[in-house]
DNA sequence: CAAATACTAAACCAATACGTTTAGTATATG
DNA sequence: CATATACTAAACGTATTGGTTTAGTATTTG
């Protein structure tokens, strides 16, 4: 089993992290995002069949699929003269990673967010004024 | 309470997304993400106070608040001269909704990955061959 | 009122992103 | 072998990003 250290992507929150910046970016795009979906449900696809959906050019797709590669979110076999595409979830493990490390602060805000939003003429979310 | 429709992030998946692309866009520079987590645990700070740590221009803040404020991330209130900028966590809310919608997939896509990265010269992960 | 503070607007520049087309390589098939 | 298939490389155009500087607007403060 990959030893996944558990909680890599909490130990250095704040800090810069190359992969993480591809990995978002990468995810950044909705054609991408809806790749990365299919791959998530259908298993490996060929870049061909990860095209078929969309109006754009095969070579778009290509990139696209390279873009996610560098970000670690798929990985290329090549199996003859096909590229077979595999989800590669540890990127997006860290992704999420990232988010979760902040959850319980921004849930916190969420709370007094819900305050502001329900009166924003009010005093807003009674915090510390510095 | 701000009724939140408790799975607005999973019922469309796949579907074209402007805010989610703002929201992964602004999270993919790592100035932008020290600032939310700045934020996330440090309550409302000044456009300057945010900048304070960076060795940037102030402008160049600026820029990323600006972005961040796009993408839904934080609001801005003014406050005299002072911007007061706090998290607005709804778009980090939907942002990791995207992902946990699609967890239960790569992670099964995880244990097939292990074997593979376990034996890379082995049978790929055993899926359908299509 | 004058000067400092906290920004933002505008113009600019270099680099990257996203798409195209055209051409090329490698593999499979008739 | 010839042709089709599955891609990738290279060159290109345009838009956006991320940064700068310079100048301007509000708002405090002395």
């Amino acid at each position: 089993m990959v030893a996944l250290p558990p909680d890599a992507a909490l130990t250095d929150v704040g800090t810069a992290d190359a992969v993480l910046d591809r990995t978002f970016a990468a995810l950044a795009h909705p054609v991408r995002r809806a790749i990365l979906g299919r791959l998530a449900r259908g298993d490996s696809a060929s870049v061909s069949e990860l095209a078929e959906p969309f109006d754009v050019s095969l070579m778009a797709i290509s990139k696209h699929v390279a873009v996610m590669e560098e970000a670690g979110l798929l990985a290329k076999q090549k199996d003859g003269r096909i590229q077979r595409c595999t989800l590669q979830p540890e990127s997006l493990h860290r992704a999420a990673g990232w988010i979760e490390a902040h959850r319980r602060y921004w849930e916190a805000q969420l709370d007094a967010l819900s305050h502001f939003l329900a009166d924003p003429a009010s005093t807003p979310p009674p915090e510390d004024s510095r």
